[in-house]
Formats: C-alpha cells, structure tokens, sequence
DNA sequence: ACTCATCTTTCGACACTCGAAACCTCCTGT
DNA sequence: ACAGGAGGTTTCGAGTGTCGAAAGATGAGT
C-alpha cells in the first residue's frame, strides 16, 4: 500500500474508532440506564480520588448549576452517589460515588481494560511507543483544530 | 518506559483522544449553529454520494421516525438540506444536503483533513502500518465490549 | 455589623425525543 | 379492477434534559 494510501486509511480508521467509542459509551449508558450525562458525570466522580464540588462538577460537564443540581439528583436517586456537605466551607456540597457505583464501574470497565492489554500484548515497545507517539499527535491535531473553531467568533 | 507502562499510557491516551474528538465535535456543532444530532445527521448526507431517504436517516441516526422529521426539518430550515419526492416511490422523500452545506462543510472539515496528513507526513509507511493495524484492533476491542453491554439482558 | 461575593437550589420556559395514530402511496391476491 | 394490507412520513401529546434568572444560604472583607 502507498504511503497516501496509508494516511487515508488512517484517517478514515481513527473516524471508525471515533463511533466505536461512542456506540460503547451508549451501550454502557443504557447498560447502566443512566443518560449519557449523569454516565460522564459518574465516570468523573469516579476518576478523582476525592469528591467534587457541584461546581467543579458543573465546570467539568460544562453544564449550567441548575442542571447540574439535577443530574446529582438522579444519580442519587439511584444510588450512585451521594452529597456531602464540605466541612470546610459550609455553602458547598461535595458528590462522591457510592460502593455500588465502583463495583458497577468495575462490572463495565474492567473488561475493557483487560481485553485491551490482551490486545496490545502482542506489539513490541518500539511498536507501543510508535502508537502512543500517534495518538499524542492525533489528540494534538484535534485540539488545535477544535479551538480553531471556537475561537473563530465574527 | 517498561512495556506495561507504555500499554497503560497507551490506554489513557485513547481515552484522551476520545474526549479531544468529542470536544471537536461540540465545537463543529456550536460553531455551525447546530446541535449534535442535527450535526450528525449532515455528516450523514454528505458522506454519500446519493440522497438518503427519512426512513434511512431514521435508521443511520438511530432515531425514531418522527424525531427524524423534526431534525430534517430543522435542516430545511437552515438550509443546509433539502427535501425531494423520491421520483420512484411517492411515498418516500429524499433528504439532500444543499451547496451551503457543502461550502461550510469545506469551512470546518478541510482543515482538519490538511493538518491531520500534515501531522502524519513525518512516519514511514512501516510506522503507518502499524498505527494502522492498531486503529482497527482498538476499534475491534471497543465494538466487541459494546455488543457485551448490550447483549447482557437479564 | 454590613455588604458583597460565592455556591447551590428552585422555578418557569424551551428544545429534543419518543410512541401511537393518522395519512398517503404502493403492492398483492382475487 | 379493486380491496386490503404493508411501507413510509408526518402529526400529536407527553416525558426528559437543559437553560437563565432569581432566591436562599454561607463566607469574607471592611
């Protein structure tokens, strides 16, 4: 194959593998009946290892404070996470998930992770480090041309 | 860098990647003044080369009929696609996107497409290879842990 | 103390999606 | 021919998620 030829599959592969992360985001979404949202907002109360704030969590999803309010609503109504008063500072609320939100996340995500490594097992260092040099670029490539479009305001 | 921290590098990369693709995608719909499903719905119609039909759209989009009305409605509207009685089948209409949509489709992906090849001219063909290959293994991972979220029905 | 800023919640409105029903149009069997 | 059903799109009413603005509560500075 051409080396053009290369760069288009490329191009049209990382397209594919943007909807296959998004087709899994869905699945696990419905997997877990949650809406895409409340599901970032889980992946990120899951992510720190300390709580967050509505706040930071509303800056996080980029979501508005009214709607962020709501969606700490219902993953507390399913028992996903749970408020907090913040000792320190008595006007804000800390969200932390629950134990049944981890052991849910384990369910989803491990093995995901685990068919990943499997997969990646079979690729030298050289070849890792080609791949991981790809995908700093890509996501480089992507960001630049995302503040392109947002800060191009007439 | 040991072989497991460049597998564990790797992985939190792509996640990286996933997040920058989306971010570009929120970006692309705020600057064209749409929302994600009517975005995704253009993409749709311009990646073929013939007009889709409401019923097909429905099925790409994965959206019920009559949420597919609306979003080809809202398309009309801002003229970027346009509805046409299927000359075959009257009771069937054709969607096609217009020239404006082709115009600032041009605007917002060309770009992309230039930096990307820009960004991909400095590997060799073997490097490429193997970005490739890994594309379509990842790619693999993610759809196989989809279909076992969505096929766990209890 | 008072005032102003910070943080979250409540409220009313709007946008997107869905299922069900309606409406045409095409196709099939008689 | 044509009656009846299947295919394709739209309309309607309801449900859910998001927002901006205002309210409520607490903290910090003077």
């Amino acid at each position: 194959m051409s080396k053009d030829e290369l760069v288009r599959e490329v191009a049209t592969s990382l397209r594919l593998l943007q909807q296959s992360f998004d087709a899994f985001d869905e699945a696990a979404a419905t997997a877990l009946k949650l809406n895409r949202t409340d599901l970032r907002a889980l992946d990120l109360l899951l992510a720190g290892s300390t709580p967050l704030s509505a706040g930071q969590l509303s800056a996080a999803l980029k979501l508005s404070p009214a709607a962020t309010t709501t969606v700490i609503d219902r993953l507390e109504r399913a028992r996903l996470a749970g408020r907090i008063q913040d000792p320190h500072n008595r006007r804000r609320i800390l969200v932390a998930a629950t134990d049944t939100a981890r052991e849910v996340e384990q369910d989803v995500y491990a093995p995901v992770g685990v068919a990943g490594a499997k997969a990646l097992a079979g690729y030298t260092t050289e070849q890792l480090a080609i791949i991981l040099d790809f995908l700093r670029v890509a996501r480089h490539v992507q960001e630049e041309q995302a503040t392109r479009l947002t800060s191009a305001r007439p």
